[in-house]
DNA sequence: GCGATGCTTCGGTTACGATCGAAGTATGAA
DNA sequence: TTCATACTTCGATCGTAACCGAAGCATCGC
């Protein structure tokens, strides 16, 4: 009774805690070394090449080599999603690892998913946008509008350019701390690229928080106001 | 560096390939026995035992005793929009068992999707249903037009029925075989359960896929065509 | 050239889980 | 009551894969 594609083969290669743990690293769009990611694994790095040699002959990672070191992402962005709605699922079930470190707090306000911001900003910024009309939702899908296209160049984001890749420019994602959608797409990329850029915010190191600087903090609330 | 949501444990329990028969069996959306799920699973009922009870442990499926007989279902739709997914992602990386038995071609031209219609009719009918105007497709997500809640009354289904229930009306699923989307959500069942009580097909005992009578498949597609 | 660093491959150990036979429990039929 | 069916639990076996130490390549800096 074999039917379909063998989703067996790729739930095992998610099924491993030290796998798992590298994909959700990676998650974060950063490329990183089989030292790192041995790292976040919790395992030594004989043991993470060969975990990532399997995922690399699953088709879930990429790598490229530079220099002496191995860097490591995400195939693609369907890898990305995968990963994500699988965090989605989790959490809606309560399969949570509670582990309220310190970091927690920071990782729900803001982090990265992929290469687009999520957490509390996430959802409040595309909230934001289909409040004033600047998205369209319908049913789970995004649109931009007319309006949302001119805002956006006023803040320095020329949808025109976006649009001639092949990727969507809006797509919803399932946050998983928020249980709500947040955007993505090549439009969610752009928009936290413009944060970076501005300075309002940078990456940190070790994790896939996103720390926004208080005046950064000031300008992105005003920017993505929420009617309450 | 323990972040988020545990997916290696769901990732664990689909990855072994008994359990993951027993899953795609089951986003067929009937309810089998534990017999049953032993045989698609090509195991024991002993390990079958086992195994369905990691599964509802894990809350992936739900259990209703009727006499001597138990009854597995996937727990809920969210379940089986993680396994549909799950087997897009995989054919779309190749992972596929070829196992070109006979049974093939019937399961890509129309099968069941949890409880909507899937396979290239699926596809077919939301094509069409766009190509109408009956349904709107924004972005990735889809919504039901005026002239579609028209057009569905005249063949029987009444949307304001549907609206009541929490249940999105409207969903896009991406099928697996076909690599494109086709409809889900209540409305998906909808359509799927009017053409079953019409007698345009029936459920096949033992497979996913959906058998048109003669009739049947003409008048599917006369009320779903295709401009060429 | 040399040593240091990053990573992979090899070999051997270990532990976990999938498996099934056999026995036990529950429900239905006769 | 007795037997049959559907399923679970127990116990034991077995295979596989995760794991790490040690050794082997490759690349960089010097």
């Amino acid at each position: 009774m074999k039917e379909g594609p063998d989703i067996a083969q790729i739930g095992a290669l998610i099924g491993d805690p030290a796998r798992a743990n590298m994909l959700a690293a990676l998650t974060g769009g950063r490329a990183l070394t089989a030292t790192e990611l041995a790292g976040v694994g919790g395992i030594t790095v004989q043991t993470a090449s060969t975990h990532l040699a399997k995922l690399e002959a699953g088709g879930l990672l990429a790598q490229r080599k530079q220099g002496r070191h191995r860097y490591f992402t995400l195939a693609d962005e369907a890898v990305a999603r995968l990963i994500e709605s699988m965090m989605g699922f989790a959490a809606g079930r309560g399969h949570l690892r509670h582990q309220p470190g310190p970091k927690e707090p920071a990782l729900r306000k803001a982090r990265i998913c992929y290469d687009h911001l999520a957490g509390d900003y996430g959802v409040r910024m595309l909230d934001s946008l289909i409040g004033s009309g600047s998205i369209d939702a319908v049913g789970d899908g995004l649109a931009l509008t007319e309006k949302g296209e001119n805002d956006l160049k006023c803040i320095g984001i020329d949808v025109g350019d976006l649009r001639s890749s092949r990727r969507p420019l809006c797509r919803s994602c399932l946050d998983w701390s928020e249980r709500r959608a947040h955007l993505a797409g090549s439009l969610g990329k752009a928009l936290l690229s413009s944060f970076l850029d501005k300075g309002w915010a940078r990456r940190t190191a070790e994790s896939r928080s996103i720390l926004f600087t208080p005046e950064g903090d000031r300008q992105f609330l005003m920017l993505f106001p929420i009617d309450a």
